[in-house]
RNA sequence: GGCCCCGUGGUCAAGUGGUUAAGACACCGCCCUUUCACGGCGGUAUCAUGGGUUCGAGUCCCGUCGGGGUCACCA
């Protein structure tokens, strides 16, 4: 077979040889030890958990080695394109703080030498690799019909079907030059497909930085190459993109490690040397029979980068999640370093753990709740304000006219060695404290507390003192005395039918009945806040 | 089913041949606060399993079991 002229005959029109292409991506001029790294999502229009947390790794990796963090999109598969969301990707990325060095704006700015960064645009390309490599034998075309997606292999797969050696060769490799040429004839599209030279047998040695030394089985799959549109695959693009674009460590969900020897066979053919691999586990959740599914779109609102965007929740806690995750020293150093910024924690990228962590919400809350009672009441003004403005648009022109009294509310408890901790995302702000900003509708209060509580309440009015903490605090014991209610703590513990109840108690009614809850921060500074007037109106909605 | 990855408490995890097997979340108890919390102290609870190797194994090797991934002209 003359591959020279099957070639050509393939490809009769390409713009640019492989020679041509490799002039124009000189080797990057990095010091010794600098990573370049890259985020390369398909434009879904949805960034996934999973993908963010790799990005994460890919930025830190780049940035703490004085290397490159390049963002590149991967657009070949036209059904899913959405248009627009290459800038969600770069929003979410630069809100973050993750911002690459490298990227591409869709009909705007492209920054970097090392483009272009949608791989669309590179369509030459792979065509030019791929020319090539059938010229050497090591590709030809394949004129099957295309498999009918994912249903088809749906199918397959319930079959539980075993892969045998060889078995999985492409019938049209054999295919003569004449019987390609017949076909091209007819306008038959093709596809180009990898010539395999494995057996299905044979063990290739792999490595994986995060796991160490892998033994897999080699590829033996002719695997598609160039689709029929001639666009490339992801397994030809990776080899080609990477390559070209220097980078050096790729890091991807594990569930690419399967494909790794393909991926091996492919970067020899074309004469390449492999990155470094940082495969990321998955992350899971329990799903109602107490299986781990994997966190998906569909199934799994927390997946989507877009919720926690919407919920509010804190980007710190965030990211400082998801390097906990993998990292638990993380947790050691923050207690070290309450206040250091996340980029001053040295996060190594290389030494992640290999364990499939299953996401858990309540870790998450507990660390945004953390991280924003650091914040001073100013800061959270802020973050709340740039939150309502995205998500909560009915709140945020009265959060504009009373910035004054919202930060007085955020700043109850917060002022002190060991701030209060209620706030764990910036959503939950007005239901937690919307007896701040009306009157409360429910009270939790028990039936056969009822009398109890309007007495109380009666009672209250004449001793209600705002003048300061202590005088404030005196007169609630007085009244509670006056009532019949233990002031001596020990006593009622010792002899509780003595009385009603004890300071708490009271303190409990004043609560319910100023706030419609049991749980509150500091009674005095919310009756401050609220002021006399206000709060004598909530008494006497029950006395 | 083939191939591969993973297996330390309910969850996340430190641990790289000798530890009383860290820490965090959650849960429970006590203390502090004569309010709600914050906080402090303590508790329950873990090396999947069976064989090796070794004076010694959570750590190394093999098998088993369990969980997960993958097997598309999707990435």
């Amino acid at each position: 077979m003359d591959y020279q002229k099957l070639a050509d005959l393939l490809f009769p029109d390409n713009k640019y040889t492989v020679e041509e292409i490799e002039k124009k991506y000189p080797k990057r001029q990095l010091e010794k030890g600098a990573y370049v790294t890259r985020f390369a999502p398909s434009p879904t229009g949805f960034m996934h958990l999973g993908g963010f947390f790799s990005a994460l790794i890919d930025f830190n990796i780049a940035k703490r080695s004085g290397g490159v963090f390049y963002l590149r999109i991967e657009d070949t598969d036209q059904k899913r394109e959405i248009s627009g969301a290459s800038a969600v990707i770069m929003n979410i990325l630069t809100g973050y703080g993750l911002t690459p060095d490298e990227y591409e704006l869709k009909g705007g700015v492209t920054v970097g030498d090392y483009g272009p960064y949608y791989q669309t645009e590179r369509k030459e390309i792979y065509k030019a690799y791929a020319k090539k490599l059938v010229s050497e034998g090591k590709a030809f075309p394949c004129f099957c019909k295309k498999t009918e997606g994912l249903n088809d292999v749906k199918k397959k797969r319930e079959k539980k079907f075993s892969v045998g050696i060889n078995e999985d060769k492409d019938p049209c490799r054999n295919l003569t030059l004449e019987q390609i040429e017949k076909n091209l004839k007819e306008k038959k599209k093709f596809a180009i497909r990898l010539r395999s030279n494995g057996d299905g047998v044979s063990k290739v040695k792999l490595y994986d930085t995060a796991k160490g030394e892998i033994e897999m089985t080699a590829n033996c799959i002719d695997a598609i190459l160039l689709k029929n549109d001639l666009m490339p695959t992801y397994h030809f693009a990776h080899a080609i993109d990477d390559t070209l674009m220097g980078t050096t460590v790729v890091v991807r969900g594990e569930e690419w490690l399967p494909s790794l020897p393909l991926h091996y066979e492919i970067f020899n053919a074309l004469g390449f040397s492999q990155p470094k691999y940082i495969h990321t586990p998955l992350i899971y959740k329990f799903n109602e029979k107490g299986n781990k599914i994997k966190l998906s779109k569909r199934k799994h609102p927390e997946a989507d980068m877009r919720f926690y965007e919407k919920e509010g929740y804190d980007k710190q806690a965030v990211m400082e999640y998801l390097i906990n995750l993998i990292n638990s020293n993380f947790e050691n150093w923050r207690r070290a370093n309450p206040t250091a910024e996340l980029s001053e924690f040295p996060f190594n990228g290389f030494k992640i753990t290999a364990n499939t962590p299953i996401f858990d919400i309540v870790k998450l809350n507990d660390i945004s709740k953390d991280v924003i009672s650091r914040y001073s009441a100013e800061k959270c003004y802020e973050e709340l304000l740039a939150w309502a403005r995205e998500n909560s648009a009915e709140n945020v022109d009265y959060l504009v006219k009373d910035r004054e009294y919202v930060t007085k509310v955020l700043n109850i408890d917060r002022e002190k060695p060991k701030p209060r901790k209620d706030i764990y995302k910036w959503s939950m702000f007005f239901d937690l404290f919307d007896y701040m900003f009306g009157k409360p509708h429910n009270f939790e209060i028990e039936e056969n507390k009822k009398s109890d509580f309007e007495d109380a309440l009666r009672e209250y009015k004449k001793y209600l003192n705002l003048s300061s903490k202590d005088a404030w605090f005196e007169n609630v014991k007085k009244m509670a005395n006056a009532l019949g209610y233990a002031t001596d703590n020990k006593d009622y513990k010792q002899n509780p039918e003595k009385y009603k109840g004890n300071v708490a108690t009271v303190c409990e009614y004043i609560r319910v009945a100023i706030t419609g809850r049991k749980n509150s921060p500091d009674l005095f500074e919310i009756m401050t806040l609220l002021g006399e007037k206000e709060v004598l109106e909530r008494i006497s909605e029950f006395a």
